[in-house]
Order: structure tokens, then sequence, then C-alpha cells
DNA sequence: CATTCCGTTTAGTCAGACATATTTTTCGGC
DNA sequence: GCCGAAAAATATGTCTGACTAAACGGAATG
């Protein structure tokens, strides 16, 4: 008996055109965003995995799956007769780049952007310091050909937010540190989510090249207190303009 | 045929008696350490899951299980026919608390603690000084609580550590920042093993106490900027003990 | 009234079959 | 002899159904 009356996107259909996500990645995602999203809160129970399983027209090992990948980001708890709980905020692993997605696919919590921006302010800057101080001939290579590249292509170009990509990329690679690199990576792409929902709702209000030029200078000179002075610049810009269009 | 000449520990047998974990847990233990470790490394294949589960001697629904708590942690990424392949560090997800609980459950790399410390050293002053700014009755309240249990007993003995984690934990939740929480949360466990470890060596070569409480007054006072400097403070004195010991 | 025991419920594990997607091989043609 | 397309091989992905184990609730018992 497939087809019922649900209004919710149907994980199975999803799977078979859309992302090319395999079924169990589709269920993931429908129940992390469910959950993510506040559509199942904290504390409360989901139904049974055979009935949970026949309500999404799975099997009940793809089912199964898909709880594992929750159950590793700290989302839900399973326990044998008690059912598997969504766990307290708290608990989740809110920095995995997965739950960051699910965290964005909706609309997401003006709250917790706010709590990733400024995170970013804090970590970003220093991290353009440690750059400064560390950046061998590899990474310089790497950070002007990503300048060069935002010279040829606005933000408004996918070419262009390659190359933007690239460039804060090259910068952290250029810490050498790998902890750090995990952290921006991850807030970086979340971020990036907002900035295109901003570039959508209207034309970008500045130029953002000569802040990255000053940063990309900053490092070059290998001045650790100017970068850092300067990519402060950077994120602060980039929050008001996220702002001034929510 | 079980028992054969395999030097590494069973998972399964750690599962029948040692950690209480389930046995998808276990294998999934296994199998992150032996990634962490290095004793598989990047970009190498894994055996073939039906040859695999058998060597474990569990069958192939929970070694599969196994394997997507690790693809959900950016460890390994599996393609139907190519195998599932151990991804290059770039992609794993560092920060995870259980990656972090591998990472640390042998001999940990010397490199990776230094990042981690760094990035502490980045992040704790910056959560100090946030406290300072928008810590409520709640927070104080929390906090003072942790120091007295901090005088009444010394770091060696459990209540003691406890009482430190509560005060730092005291301090993040007054951020009221979930992201910052959350990381802040994961790289103090990490950092938490080391310092047991620490401990193990020698008595421990300082009383921590008064660092504490400095940072404690100064967020008392709202002054976000001696938070900040005492935490700063704190953080180098516990790197300088760690590397003293290594 | 407290305690113990047993049945029920739900997740956990197991086994084997079939589907799907690549890689590799092979075979035909140019 | 080289190149390209079709077929075979192989590993992961999914499905099914059964059994195990653990935890909760209530009944029976002292």
């Amino acid at each position: 008996m497939p087809q019922q009356r649900k209004s919710e996107p149907d994980p199975r259909g999803a799977a078979r055109h859309g992302t090319g996500r395999r079924l169990r990645g589709a269920v993931a995602h429908y129940l992390g965003t469910a959950i993510v999203s506040g559509r199942i809160a904290p504390g409360e129970r989901l139904a049974g995995e055979i009935a949970h399983a026949a309500a999404l027209d799975v099997s009940r090992s793809a089912y199964r799956e898909a709880v594992q990948v929750l159950t590793a980001k700290g989302l839900v708890e399973s326990r044998t007769k008690a059912g598997t709980r969504v766990l307290p905020r708290s608990r989740w692993n809110l920095l995995d780049p997965d739950v960051l997605a699910w965290a964005f696919s909706g609309e997401p919590d003006i709250g917790f952007v706010r709590d990733l921006f400024e995170l970013r302010a804090i970590v970003e800057p220093a991290a353009a310091r440690l750059a400064a101080e560390r950046r061998d001939k590899d990474d310089l290579k790497a950070m002007k050909a990503a300048i060069a590249g935002m010279r040829r292509h606005t933000l408004g170009t996918d070419a262009g937010r390659a190359a933007d990509r690239d460039f804060h990329d090259a910068i952290l690679q250029a810490t050498h540190n790998e902890a750090l690199i995990t952290l921006s990576a991850s807030i970086a792409a979340a971020v990036g989510w907002t900035t295109q929902f901003k570039q959508r709702a209207r034309a970008l209000p500045r130029d953002p090249l000569p802040d990255h030029v000053r940063v990309h200078d900053a490092i070059v000179a290998g001045d650790g207190e100017a970068a850092s002075a300067a990519m402060r610049l950077l994120v602060e810009l980039a929050l008001d303009d996220t702002q001034s269009s929510m």
C-alpha cells in the first residue's frame, strides 16, 4: 500500500529521481532535516523501526542504516525496548558538515546563524594570523592564483565563488593546522549557504575584492597582526551584508 | 573458524565482555581506531564486506552498520563495485567526539595534540570574553559552585576533575553560543585525555586554582578583556605542563 | 505492601537472496 | 593493430523474514 496521505517529501521518491544519493542517504537526510528543523522535538520518540520503515516505504535495513548515521552525529539515541529518542540539542554535533547542511536546507534559524558568524569571527582572524606566520611557497602560489581568479570573475558567477572559496581554503592550508582546517571549512560552507541567499535577494552591495587583497598582502608580507585585522574586517562586513538582507 | 592469527583485538570479544557497547559500536571502534591510528592508510581499500565481516566474526548487517558510522564521520567512502576506501585526512571530521576519542585511544600524534591546543588557545579566551559580557544569574551560580568544588578537592581526585570540567562547562554555557559550546566541549574532552596522561607521569607541577579564580573574578566583574587574558594564560600554562611531560 | 518473576515490546543480530552500479574484459569493426 | 561498444564479473546496496537480547510493566506471591 504505497502512497498514503503524507504531505512530507517521500524519501524513496526523492532518491529515485532527484539527488542521486543512495536510498539510505535520502532517509537520513529526511530524518535529519525533520529533527534539525524541529519537526521532531528533542526527547520525542520515533515510531518503531518496522512501522516507520514501512511508512517510508523502505526496508528495515535501509531505515536502520540511516538511523545509525543520525546516531553517529549525536542526533538520536536508541535503546532496546525504550525505542530511539531525539537527543537534546546540546548533544548534537552541530559542526558536522551534514548536520549543518540539514540545518540550512530549510529556513535557517537566525540565532544559529548569528552563533556561526560569531565563531567565524573568532576563528578566521586567528587563522589569518597563523597563515601569515607559516605560509610557504606553495601556499603563496595558491593564494595568488585565487586572487587572480577573483579579479577576473565577480562573485555573481560560479567561477567567482569558486575563486573566493579557493582563497579562503588556501589561507586555511597555510595555517598547517588540521583541526583549524576541518573547523573553518565546515563553517565557511555553512555561511556560504546564507551568502547565496543574500545575493539572490539583492545585488551585492559592495566590491569584496579590496578586502581580500588586504588580507592577501598582509599574509604575503608575513604581518600576522595586519592579516588578523584585515580578516576581522572582512568577516564583519560579510556579517553586515547578511544581516541587512534578513 | 574462529580465532585466527590476528594480533589485533577482536571486536566481537571486546563487545562480549568489555565495553558494554553494542556489537556494531565495537566494530566501529575497531575500524575507527585502525584508520585514525594509520594502521589502514588513506586511499587504501578495505576488504570486501562479506570477507571482512566473516573475518571479524559478525554478520554482514552489523559490519555494514559500523561502516555507515565511519562514513557519517567522513573516514571512509563506499561506492558500488569499487569497494570502500579510506578517505584522505582532509575529509575526516576531526572534531567529532568519537573520532577524537579514537585518535586518543592509542598513542596520540604529537602534532595533532599541538593543533588542538592551538585551536583551544584561539577559542577559549574568546569564549571567556563572551561569557563575561553575557553571563546571567544562573551562569554565575554554576561557576561559583564549580570553583567551590575545586577548592575542596585537588585535580588528582575524580571530584576535583569533575569540578574543573563543570567550571569550563559553565563558562561555555554563559556564552549562549551553541556552536561554541559544541566545539569547545569536544576539544576540552580530548585535551582532558592528554591531561590525564600528564598527571600519571608526574605530580602536577603547580596549583591551577589561582588561574581559575582569576578567570572567574573577571567574568563576575563583567570584564571581557581581563577574562580573555586570564583564560589565555590558563591555556598556555596547561600547554606548558603537557609539553613538559612529552 | 514490597518483592520477585514472567511476559511483552522494541531494538539488535543474523542469514541469504536479489538489485544495481561500475569496472574489466572481450569481441567486433574500422 | 587499435579503438569502441557490448557483455560478464564483482562489490556494494537493498530486501525479506526470522531469531536474540534487553528492558519495562504488571501480575503473582511472600
